[in-house]
DNA sequence: CTGCGCTCGGGAATTTTTCCCGGTTTGTCG
DNA sequence: CGACAAACCGGGAAAAATTCCCGAGCGCAG
């Protein structure tokens, strides 16, 4: 019998996959925890071989609840179950112990399969995530290394929220420059709009974005 | 017997809520639907009561969902059950004609309360929703608030880092009258460039930052 | 010294964005 | 029911931005 904890901050999420699990045979969901906290004090009172979890909890997030239980219990095993496909949360998950990561894109299907691999210790994950496993490993040391100071520097002040303008006077630069480093930088980084060159800066820890944009 | 129909891009979410409903006396699931698309598809060839739509699809967003459903089926009642608290997509979906709203963080007696009390043609709030609905009125018109439905559309997707051609195909258009669109909203928001309208976007709930942008 | 890459900017071609237009649909009000 | 406003959709031409291509100066490693 695979005995199952529960971490997802949304109770009729956590109901649909109790109901799921606990229908299949093998299979008993022990606990649920909507936090972190909830589940650091859960595995201490249960035991449970293996914690479902959602990344995005209230408060703080899942890469937190992992990092606690598993310093509580170290033989459980983590399967993330996320919405998110981006390649930093993947990373941070793997890097926090967490030993397979879903989508919840996936068939109920898959999650009972997942389970029971995890369960038995081995890796578990959705096409979606190999893909961006796979991209990230090609990529190599991110794609901002390779821009030069002053397009790093050009990028910084841009997605500050700065017009193309403003950086040129503020670096007594040509707008000109400006806006030539611009081009560069978006063919280096592949991006054909703003919002995938935030998105990168984002990832790169190169702006706050809870403080830059508000809030 | 309350027919219902699911639209949710989550699998094991849509089997969650199946399991949950199907074993309520006077509730029954008649379709499920993962995208907008599949949604209209559905309303035509059954026959529901009520729709529990999920805003956050691939693709095309469940307000796009609602306003092809209803225009199909007018009599149809939609329950939004969605993880955004943002006033902006409480205000679009209510616009769209979504008859009730409740955020994920609900326990699943209270959505099974909410399903009858909107066959019945009532309205159905969340606590959280309330105070947001009571916010908005206090704040008055939020900037993103006299968007029409479709530039909100647009603008959802667009930050989302969607380009402007790939929101004309996912949502039937000319990328003409996208781009058309986008002008509209910058002038509406008063964004001169890229960045501001991410500021805006993100201050109004319509895009998680932490979760975007990988943090 | 010589080559190479970064820095800086001009000018012209190209693309995108804006602005303005008209037609259709939808919903509301007298 | 008719009138009217507002939203929806897209075309075309002007205006603005971006890209592309170019060359010059500079510092530095081979």
């Amino acid at each position: 019998m695979i005995r199952i904890i529960l971490v997802d901050d949304h109770a009729v999420v956590r109901t649909g996959y109790r109901r799921l699990l606990d229908a299949e045979p093998g299979l008993q969901v022990v606990g649920e925890a909507a936090s972190a906290d909830e589940a650091n004090a859960l595995v201490l009172r249960t035991t449970a071989d293996v914690a479902l979890v959602d990344l995005s909890l209230r408060g703080s997030s899942g890469i937190e609840a992992i990092r606690g239980m598993l310093a509580r219990c170290p033989t459980l095993k983590v399967l993330v179950l996320s919405m998110h496909e981006g390649a930093g949360h993947v990373t941070q998950a793997l890097r926090s112990g967490a030993l397979g990561y879903l989508t919840k894109y996936c068939e109920p299907g898959e999650v009972i399969d997942g389970i029971r691999r995890i369960a038995a210790g081995k890796r578990v994950f959705s096409p979606e995530i190999a893909q961006v496993l796979a991209e990230e490993a090609i990529d190599g040391d991110g794609a901002l290394a390779h821009l030069t100071p002053r397009e790093f520097e050009v990028l910084r002040m841009l997605v500050h929220g700065e017009s193309a303008t403003g950086i040129a006077s503020s670096m007594h630069l040509s707008p000109k420059t400006v806006l030539n480093y611009l081009t560069l930088i978006r063919q280096k980084l592949d991006a054909d709009n703003d919002f995938k060159l935030l998105h990168l800066a984002a990832r790169h820890g190169l702006v706050d974005m809870n403080h830059a944009l508000g809030a």
